[in-house]
DNA sequence: TGTACATCAGTGAACGCGCGTTCACTGATGTAC
DNA sequence: TGTACATCAGTGAACGCGCGTTCACTGATGTAC
């Protein structure tokens, strides 16, 4: 305390908002969302609290960068998926999409804690994070529009089969990112039980 | 506040207990969970702040006692669905077990939003919630057992089929509580939706 | 029926804490000439 | 290359707030005799 020479007193960071993101992850990976505070962000950064208010404001500007940075990990990830196959086998892209988008979720809870947490889909407008969030549906839209046109499931509303086949996804994401079936001892590895499931939905999703 | 007169200042307020509990709820029905401080439930029940810790201990103590009223609530929506329906009519049940679910999700939001918060399932012991807590999913068990003895779904591990079954009816019931269908404007009707994704479900679960 | 006493539920003042927010400031970086 | 100045990021002290918790208390209810 007494000797403060140790230290170079850096009033530039670098890039101290990718930081003070990443810390808030942390905070909320280990205590969830209720447990991110300002201050807190700022003190794991090694800052002073008012620093964080500089590069988001408040509190929701901060989980709305958050938000906003998820979607576009989460979006590159399920393009990647669908990319690693061919055209003509899109029952296998409506499988990959889903895991792509369990698997970010499980990969990455922190992030997908904050995309869909409500407080933050309640008040807007956050032009660039709506924006942001409707893409994931959009390509789940047009691969259930692949499938239909090639037969491979049955016929009806485009929007509300997608509907279907996202929320069953979503609700098992849920699911994994709140372990709530790893603390009951039910489930072994995550991915595995997600392709369990996906099957399962599809098989409906074929016969109905 | 210069006459005291009016109010008989009374100190037995008859069952504060439950009272405590509906405010609670209702101060969760309008700013969430994080949003329900002891101080604010004993405000909303017109009762000195000091008043809940003496029949909670603290805030744990309320969600537990919050929860544990929501379990037995929804066991009793539960067996009540299943009593509607003759023993040899067990498909129809299943439908109906995951019905009665999501109808007591959507009808009683904050008892379960409260009943499966992650933070309360975390730490215990709290033996009273975990006995109650264990019900639904015996029922949903014993439940997919009957089809299975009747031959009217696939064969194959009861706890693994029950746990799909669960997750996903689980995950549907979590989205319409959280209102993220709704806040996208695809959503009419909460049960009509419920309705299409359990036949979704068990039409996987027949012919996978 | 009446009195004395124990128990129990709720009170209200007090405390310390972490929070968000404000604001004058410091000092590093970038730009003009 | 050097100097003067603007801009911008981060500082740190100060504030008021709502919170949980503690504790001596009050007064209503129930029980013994």
């Amino acid at each position: 305390m007494a000797k403060k020479s140790k230290k170079p007193s850096s009033y530039h960071h670098g890039d101290l908002k990718q930081t003070l993101i990443g810390h808030a992850l942390s905070i909320i990976d280990n205590e969830g969302i209720g447990g991110l505070t300002l201050r807190k962000a700022a003190r794991h950064a090694g800052v002073s609290h008012a620093a964080p208010a500089h590069h988001f404001g408040d509190m929701k500007g901060l989980m709305v960068a958050i938000a906003i940075k998820g979607f576009s990990k989460m979006i590159l990830q399920m393009e990647k998926a669908l990319s690693q196959t061919k055209d003509d086998n899109s029952l296998l892209k409506l499988k990959l999409i889903g895991l792509a988008y369990i698997e970010f979720a499980v990969q990455h809870r922190s992030f997908f804690k904050v995309m869909y947490h409500s407080e933050l889909s309640k008040k807007g407008p956050y032009p660039d994070l709506e924006k942001e969030s409707r893409i994931p549906f959009k390509l789940l839209k047009s691969t259930v529009q692949d499938c239909q046109d090639n037969q491979l499931i049955k016929k009806g509303d485009i929007e509300n089969i997608a509907l279907f086949a996202w929320s069953t996804v979503h609700g098992i994401a849920n699911l994994l990112v709140d372990s709530q079936l790893k603390s009951k001892g039910l489930l072994g590895d995550d991915m595995q039980y997600a392709d369990h499931v996906t099957n399962l939905l599809y098989t409906g999703l074929k016969y109905q």
